[in-house]
DNA sequence: TGTACATCAGTGAACGCGCGTTCACTGATGTAC
DNA sequence: TGTACATCAGTGAACGCGCGTTCACTGATGTAC
C-alpha cells in the first residue's frame, strides 16, 4: 500500500466511519463529518471512494473479512458439533459487538453496492464457515439435517440477537424481568439450535 | 378522531411514509418528500407530528400494534406448542413482509422515541403473545424452560429470518444452492425452535 | 335558526444550513535518463 | 549522483440543491349565545 501524505487514508475513513455510525447511526453518516474526523479536507474521500455507497461497500467488506477470520478461527481444530456451534455463535457476536458501526451497515442493505466482489468473497467466507458446522451437525446428529435451511437459521438466530442486543435491556426494564448477559444467551442459544436440529 | 381539510392527515402522512421507507430504505427519507406525496405542503406535518422522529415513532407504533394484534389473533385457540410456534412465527413474518416501511423503522433503533407510551404499549404486547407461547412450550414440553432466555431465541430467530429475507435469494444465487420458500423456512424454523427448547 | 367568534388544519414564502460534487491548484513522491 | 519530469494525494473555494424550521396567513370547522 503506497504511503503518500497521510501515510493510509482509506483506512482512516473507514476508521471515522464506524465511529460515526456507531455513535449515530447510519443516518446520521456524512462524508463531509468523516473527512473532517480524518482530518482531512471534504473532498479527499472522493480521491479512494468515488462516493458515499463505495466507502460505506468498502467498511462492509472491511466487516465480513473480520467476521469471517474469526469465524475460521473460531471453528478451526473443534471436533464437536454443539461446542463449534458455541464458539462460532460467540466470535459472531463479539465481531459485531466490536465493531457496531461496521455492523449497522453490513446488515442494513440499501446502502452498500451488493456486488462488489470484495465484499462478495468475505460474505461467502463466513457463511461457508457457518455451513461447514452445519455439515458438522449432520455428520454427528442427524443425517437428514438440509444444511442450507439449518445454516440460514443459525445465520438468523444469531445475528436476530446481536440486532435486539440493544433491545433486550430496555425490554427487560419494561416488563420487569432480569437481565441475562449476552454471553449467556449465545450459549443458550447454541444449545437450542443444536438440540433442535438433532431432533427427527 | 376529527375530520377537518384533509380527512385524516396524519395517517395519510404514516403511510406516505412507509411507502416510501419500503422503497428508498430509511436513508431515503424526508419530511418534505412525505408531505409531497401526501399531497400537502410540506409544513403540514409539524403540525400533527412536530419533527421527523414523531412521525417516525408514530409508525413505528402502528407496526407494533398490527404486529401485536396479528401475533394475539394468530396463538387465538391453539393448543398445541408446536403449532402456536408455527402460527405466531407465521403471523410476524407475513406482517413483516406487508409492511416493509413499518418493520424497517421498527428495527432500526436510533429513529424513534423508544419512550412512546403507545408504541411501547404494542410492542410490549406483542412480546407478551411469544412468551404466553413459551409458557405453553414449558407446560407442554419442558418444565424446566427459562421462558425469558426462549422468548428472546424465538424473538431474535423469527426478526433474524425476516432481515436476512431479501439476502437470501442473492445468496442462494452466488453460492449456487436452491431457494427455499419463506413460509417453508418459517415452519422449519418453529420445528427446531420447539425441539430445541423442548430438549433437556 | 342565525350570527359572531374561536379554533385549528393546512398554506406558501422565506431563512439559513450542511450536503455532495466540481475543478483548478499545490506540493510531495516516484521515475526516467 | 543529479536533474527534469510525471504522477497523484490532498486542498480549498465555489456551485447549486434539498433539507427542516419558522411565521404570518387563509379559510373551513365547530361552538357560544
Amino acid at each position: 500500500m503506497a504511503k503518500y501524505h497521510h501515510g493510509d487514508l482509506p483506512a482512516a475513513l473507514r476508521s471515522a466511519t464506524a465511529e460515526l455510525i456507531a455513535e449515530n447511526g447510519p443516518s446520521g453518516f456524512s462524508l463531509r463529518e468523516v473527512a473532517r474526523r480524518a482530518g482531512v479536507s471534504h473532498a479527499a474521500p472522493a480521491h479512494h471512494f468515488g462516493d458515499t455507497e463505495g466507502l460505506l461497500t468498502s467498511l462492509a467488506a472491511e466487516g465480513y473479512q473480520t467476521l469471517a477470520d474469526a469465524m475460521e478461527e473460531a471453528a478451526e481444530g473443534v471436533d464437536d458439533a454443539m461446542e463449534r456451534m458455541r464458539r462460532i455463535g460467540a466470535s459472531y457476536v463479539r465481531v459485531a459487538r466490536e465493531n457496531p458501526g461496521h455492523f449497522a451497515v453490513m446488515i442494513q442493505n440499501d446502502l452498500v453496492c451488493g456486488d462488489d466482489p470484495t465484499l462478495l468473497e468475505h460474505s461467502i467466507r463466513a457463511y461457508t464457515a457457518l455451513q461447514g458446522t452445519m455439515e458438522m451437525v449432520r455428520d454427528q446428529l442427524n443425517p437428514d439435517l438440509d444444511i442450507d435451511t439449518a445454516s440460514t437459521f443459525c445465520w438468523a438466530s444469531i445475528q436476530g440477537l446481536v440486532s435486539l442486543a440493544p433491545k433486550l435491556s430496555d425490554v427487560a426494564e419494561d416488563t420487569g424481568t432480569k437481565r441475562t448477559p449476552l454471553d449467556e444467551l449465545v450459549d443458550e442459544f447454541a444449545r437450542y439450535m443444536v438440540e433442535g436440529m438433532a431432533a427427527r
